[in-house]
DNA sequence: CAGGAATTTTAATCCGGATTAAACTAATCC
DNA sequence: GGATTAGTTTAATCCGGATTAAAATTCCTG
């Protein structure tokens, strides 16, 4: 099953083909939905017959759980990096953002979109939610951070989390690989949602259309 | 197949029991995926056999067209009701968003995530798209508004409106409808999405960290 | 070039959930 | 109460895409 270690290539002929493979999987997942797309479209994309697959991926199940495997990847690599980076939580956070938008427009993606996590596979289920658990939790440690140290306005991190990543998680629903749009959303997309984070700036008088200071209610 | 006009309710126990279907359809979707609710999932949770759900619906193509066709008129709902009460562009955006999101959590909630609008029938699918494309302008057209009125800051508004209706569009995938997490929501979408969008307040001195002022770039 | 492993195809089979038809029960009307 | 319509169930059938097995082809390697 696993490819010969004979094999010279850095990355096996193998393993190439079974990226080729994941990406073209996430590319038509995302495009035609789950049940919109059978292996034959998948294969077809590659020149290959579905039948083909199964010397990659046991099943469909497993290419998709593959497919959600790389994106958590590839959304934790941007994170890693984005920590690494970042002097504070809000460039660590900007930072998270333009990576993982850059990340699904760039030749590494697209990412396929988690929208049949209930339909794997028991263990495939628990494990991609605990990733994605973990890397939520993760940004919303950048949040937190970026609360104390005074460079993120406080707030719900739960909530501010979510919105951020809800926001990313759907850019696969509508972008679909055209150049001039991947530059208008890697500019775009960390500006705005960074600006939702920042603290106001020190005002001179109260501003009478904010009821209360939002204070930092996560769990 | 249609009811009969004689049943002396304002909307017919027909319509009632449909609106119904329409709610645990769009309730198991979002749960289980698509491909993961079988229309016996379905019709357990109104307490009744696979079968009976033909009496409403023509098919599972039919039933998802139809959640996805009362999530396309919620969203218009809340999106005309935040243009005809909000002073300007940013406060109809800021409706627009709370409005939504109160749909979403509240009881004629919860709306389909619309993922699998590309296995709809031919004509199905292109109403639906119909319907979210003037939907995803009108919200632009919010955003344009405010940016004219200066109650936004300027902004590509295409990239802009797609970051906040996928913060939105996202949120069923994390929200199962317990009511402290709906109150956190409808408290910090709004805000921390509107924040996004407000113009930086005057500022005294230049900002060495923004290269260059963002105008309107879009279409 | 021979021989074996890697990769793909052809040609079935399989199967679960969608769909249908007919019968059955519940509500409503006169 | 009997008739008619509305709503539901039972018990099939149906069907398309997933899956499999075996054969064919391609690719190395010595």
């Amino acid at each position: 099953m696993s490819p010969s270690p004979a094999t010279p290539a850095r990355e096996s002929r193998f393993e190439l083909k079974r990226h080729r493979l994941l990406r073209a999987a996430a590319a038509c997942f995302n495009r035609k939905g789950y049940s919109g797309t059978s292996l034959k479209d998948v294969a077809n994309h590659l020149g290959l017959t579905d039948a083909a697959l199964y010397y990659y991926v046991r099943n469909k199940e497993e290419l998709v759980y593959q497919c959600y495997l790389r994106a958590a990847e590839l959304g934790r690599e941007a994170l890693e990096r984005a920590v690494a980076e970042g002097a504070n939580g809000f460039e660590q956070a900007e930072r998270y953002i333009r990576y993982h938008v850059e990340m699904m427009v760039g030749e590494r993606g697209p990412l396929a979109i988690m929208s049949e996590i209930p339909s794997l596979e028991e263990n495939h289920r628990k494990e991609i939610l605990e990733l994605s658990r973990r890397h939520s939790a993760a940004f919303e440690g950048i949040l937190h951070r970026g609360i104390e140290d005074g460079s993120i306005a406080p707030c719900d991190v739960r909530m501010t989390g979510n919105a951020i990543m809800g926001a990313l998680n759907w850019i696969p629903k509508w972008f679909h690989g055209d150049e001039a749009t991947a530059a208008r959303l890697i500019e775009e997309f960390p500006r705005v949602l960074g600006a939702g984070l920042r603290p106001a700036p020190a005002e001179p008088a109260g501003d009478a259309d904010r009821p209360s200071l939002h204070r930092d209610r996560s769990a």
